[in-house]
RNA sequence: GGUCUCGUAGUAUAACGGUUAGUACAUCGGGUUUUCAUCCCGACAACGCGGGUUCGACUCCCGCCGAGAUCACCA
């Protein structure tokens, strides 16, 4: 039997870095065995449908490279995928538990039903619908709520996370399966839809583990086969013990997309949160990931989100890429994150600069605050040069002849390239007896004003003979 | 309150009865002729508590404590 995963978000609103891993892993694990994985819209709230979510959630999944195999955009032959236009197939399916006899119109108004909640909250006794079931029930028509006729026993199941479960006959109540709008909850809707359309894994939060008994209890009055439940802990917020939600600043996904965060990272990171193979292992590719992943490693308990983690494996994926596929591939995901001054550069002046800065990035847009002075001339700052570290304990006409005999020595050198460069900085070191700091701290923030850059003679080189010269030059006379 | 789940360094985790409790991020220190980063080396740092079972317990059992989830015509 193949695997079928989904991943049923609701449209209401963007889909944030504490929810992802619960699309995550059904891609996984459906392509991991040449299964599928399915997407489906659980849109049957209107009151908290947010117009626009869907694509925000498409975008999503498109960019981790989470492709679905059936659902919205492509089709599939267990539509429709949205369930707000399923409404006929639950009321199909609810019609036959009336005729068992499992179901029930309730016609017991709002408040009724929230004076028994608090007469039992007073009496300290758990609320049990059941207990306040009504008598004579009417036929079922539209609005008024269709409720489940529960049974109370025990239950017995296994969760693929969590392991063996049990529960007791308490926790079986009557849950509304048809609102009195018409549209079905998620608690009976789901059980339907996955069994409609042939999941064979049932992945969620854990949130849902306190309902199970009550969806075992309609996967047995409807007479369907229980798939395989999995239930994923929470990822945790920075601070505190809460579960991550969008209150504690919890960024959508495409958010760091944004912020220059490759999508193979953001995936890595996030599949290795709560889950590992048990090797040392830390940077996985996306297929290493399909071909490794597997349920019983999940973690039972929640993890916490460290985005200086996630930061530094992206650190680590820009110098992967770079330095496998080659600096053209990672110059490909770079567009949009350089600074205003580099708008009128070419592509390969741009790829130049990314060639010798593209170690020190965290994220790509650091491109954007760490390669300026490579596209206009840097605003000259001597208190910077002044106040230097290393420069402080020279005087002011100490550092314009060490400027000087730098431009004359420099401004000599007919070929210029990196290694020429660096043996002319070689010889200058010797002829003016300084240390590498001072001299070349100079010439560094000469050339940049900023408070790092690439290795001299490759900035220089970057930078140009005409160029190089000029901002030194500049600085020489401003002293 | 009822029911359920979880508990290894600051964080993410390894270990599946016998190890000086391993690794990574973070932090601190050092090296790679400037800076920042990469890379390399090193340091700091953990089995929630208490009982059992056992020759031996992070690992198995019980209790406690702590944290979380859930008790909607939301999903």
């Amino acid at each position: 039997m193949s695997i079928v995963t989904r991943f049923a978000p609701s449209p209401t609103g963007y889909i944030h870095i504490g929810n992802v891993r619960s699309a995550i892993y059904p891609y996984l694990l459906a392509k991991q065995s040449d299964g599928k994985m399915i997407l489906r819209i659980e849109d049957t709230d209107r009151a908290r449908y947010v117009e626009g979510a869907t694509e925000l959630i498409e975008d999503t999944l498109e960019w981790l490279g989470l492709n679905w195999d059936e659902g919205p955009i492509v089709g599939g032959t267990h539509g429709p995928y949205f369930q707000s236009e399923r409404k006929n197939i639950y009321h199909e399916w609810a019609r036959k538990l009336i005729a068992a006899g499992r179901a029930y119109a309730d016609p017991t108004p709002p408040e009724q039903i929230e004076a028994y909640r608090k007469q039992c909250n007073e009496q300290k006794v758990p609320f049990l619908y059941r207990n306040f079931r009504p008598t004579d029930t009417p036929e079922w028509q539209p609005g008024i709520p269709l409720r489940f006729k529960a049974e109370p026993k025990d239950y017995d199941w296994h969760d693929e996370v969590m392991g063996d479960m049990h529960s007791g006959p308490e926790v079986l109540d009557d849950i509304i399966l048809i609102k009195k709008d018409g549209y079905p909850t998620y608690n009976f809707a789901h059980i339907v839809d996955d069994s409609e359309m042939g999941v064979t894994h049932v992945m969620r939060g854990v949130e849902y583990l306190s309902s199970m008994p009550n969806y075992l209890a309609l996967y047995e009055a409807l007479g369907l086969e229980r798939p395989k439940f999995v239930s994923l802990p929470h990822i945790l917020a920075p601070q505190g013990n809460k579960k991550l939600g969008k209150r504690d600043g919890a960024k959508s996904v495409t958010e760091y997309r944004d912020d220059g965060v490759l999508a193979e990272a953001m995936l890595n990171y996030l599949a290795c949160l709560g889950w590992n193979d048990g090797t040392e292992q830390e940077i996985y590719t996306k297929d290493e990931l399909i071909k490794r992943f597997s349920l019983d490693r999940i973690q039972n308990s929640g993890a916490r989100y460290d985005e200086t983690k996630l930061l530094w494996m992206n650190g680590q994926w820009i110098r992967r890429i770079a330095d496998e596929q080659g600096i053209d591939a990672l110059y490909a995901r770079t567009e949009g994150f350089w600074p205003q001054s580099a708008d009128g550069a070419s592509d390969e002046r741009k790829m130049q600069v990314l060639s010798i800065i593209y170690d020190r990035l965290k994220t790509l847009s650091d491109l954007r605050t760490m390669t300026d002075y490579f596209f206009k001339d840097p605003e000259l700052d001597l208190d910077m040069l002044i106040h230097n570290k290393y420069l402080k304990k020279l005087s002011e006409s100490e550092l314009e002849s060490l400027l000087k005999a730098s431009i004359a020595k420099l401004s000599m050198l007919s070929t210029w390239d990196a290694d020429s460069l660096q043996s002319t900085l070689n010889d200058l070191l010797g002829e003016t007896g300084k240390k590498p700091a001072e001299l070349f701290s100079l010439i560094r923030l000469a050339l940049s004003y900023a408070p790092f850059s690439p290795a001299l003679n490759l900035t220089m080189e970057v930078l140009g003979k005409e160029v190089s010269l000029a901002r030194l030059n500049a600085t020489a006379r401003a002293i």
